[in-house]
DNA sequence: TGGATAAGTCAGCGAGTGCTTACATTGGTC
DNA sequence: GACCAATGTAAGCACTCGCTGACTTATCCA
């Protein structure tokens, strides 16, 4: 006997809500996986579409990368306050790395992705420069850039530690054993 | 005309010559791409073998990342003499990082490596809490794994920073201007 | 000098990749 | 109500991947 489903309700078009269902996706699989290991078929496939959106609307794989990675960090509120504020800011992201419901990371992305060709790229120019920046900036002064540099160095390191390492020190479960070495080391740089 | 190469010299045959060649092309190939985008083909031809060696000398792709990641790390110089030397070490370890012709750097392999499951097990087991282990039982006192786990992820940011993000700032030729900083921050993580 | 065995070669399987092309269906407009 | 652009689908191409089993060839010992 053949049926017919006569309850099969289509689910609405909606372009830009389909985007930004791939962007969400695609957040999580470039943090968890880096841009080479991610899958275009699995992002698709947790966005809930067809593989062949994501080149529709973000032309390539990369293309992908770079709208995920544009804009991603805004170091306005972290850089606002007292130097004592901004370096307790600081250890503030490092220590809250990791949390669960976190999956989205761009600096963990961006280590997971930098070490081939076309995200490299991406990651330098959208990434770690301007943060740089944007530090350098706030900071001043002589080698301004250096102590920018070393800054992100350390939050960065702090991902690899606890994520990539997987050093148990490092875990959550340490934060006040870790917050005030932390904060020492992040003290001699800025105030050096 | 049906020509024979009477010229044709076959290699010499030696099983433990071709493993270790296999192992010195496994460590570029790792350093410089981790483990997952790593290609066994690629190494094998590097090596200048057939890729079914590498499967009869070490079993399996992640057979190999773990001989090369074996005893890789040997902290013993590097903790050696004065505090004050053993800083001066460290912060000479990150500043050589990225000298042309280094081109196996176990923790940089190692952050390149760490996102997906049976590399990060080996990351995690081989590299990553062997260090903490030795830096903190060298460092003594309160929260020395704590420590521990903050300068190795000092280290490994620098890396980051100069070879994953691209920082500008961060290049060896910045090299002198970097020195008094990190310095700092080591110093200040050493002696909490 | 033969034969056993270690060492190396070769072709290919099954699976996964990014991406494309041709097609189906929807929703809004004249 | 018919048309049509926008949206979504399905199938497949060309490629790379790790790995394997059957094969050839060199080496060494009896």
């Amino acid at each position: 006997m053949t049926e017919i489903d006569t309850t099969h309700v289509p689910k609405p078009r909606n372009a830009s809500a389909t985007r930004d269902a791939i962007l969400v996706a695609a957040r999580k699989e470039f943090t968890k996986l880096g841009f080479e290991n991610a899958s275009t078929r699995r992002i698709a496939e947790d966005a809930g579409c067809n593989v062949a959106l994501i080149n529709r609307y973000f032309e390539s794989k990369i293309g992908l990368f770079e709208d995920v990675m544009d804009a991603c960090i805004d170091l306005g509120p972290v850089l606002a306050g007292t130097p004592d504020e901004v370096v307790l800011n600081l250890v503030e992201i490092c220590l809250s790395k990791g949390e669960a419901a976190l999956d989205f990371d761009p600096v963990l992305a961006a280590i997971r992705s930098g070490g081939t060709e076309p995200a490299k790229d991406v990651v330098q120019s959208q990434l770690g420069e301007p943060m740089v920046a944007t530090l350098a900036a706030y900071i001043g002064g002589d080698d301004a850039h250096q102590k920018a540099g070393l800054i992100l160095s350390i939050v960065a390191g702090f991902d690899v530690g606890r994520r990539i390492m997987g050093v148990e020190a490092m875990q959550a479960s340490q934060n006040a054993a870790l917050q005030p070495h932390l904060t020492a080391a992040i003290r001699a740089v800025l105030e050096g």
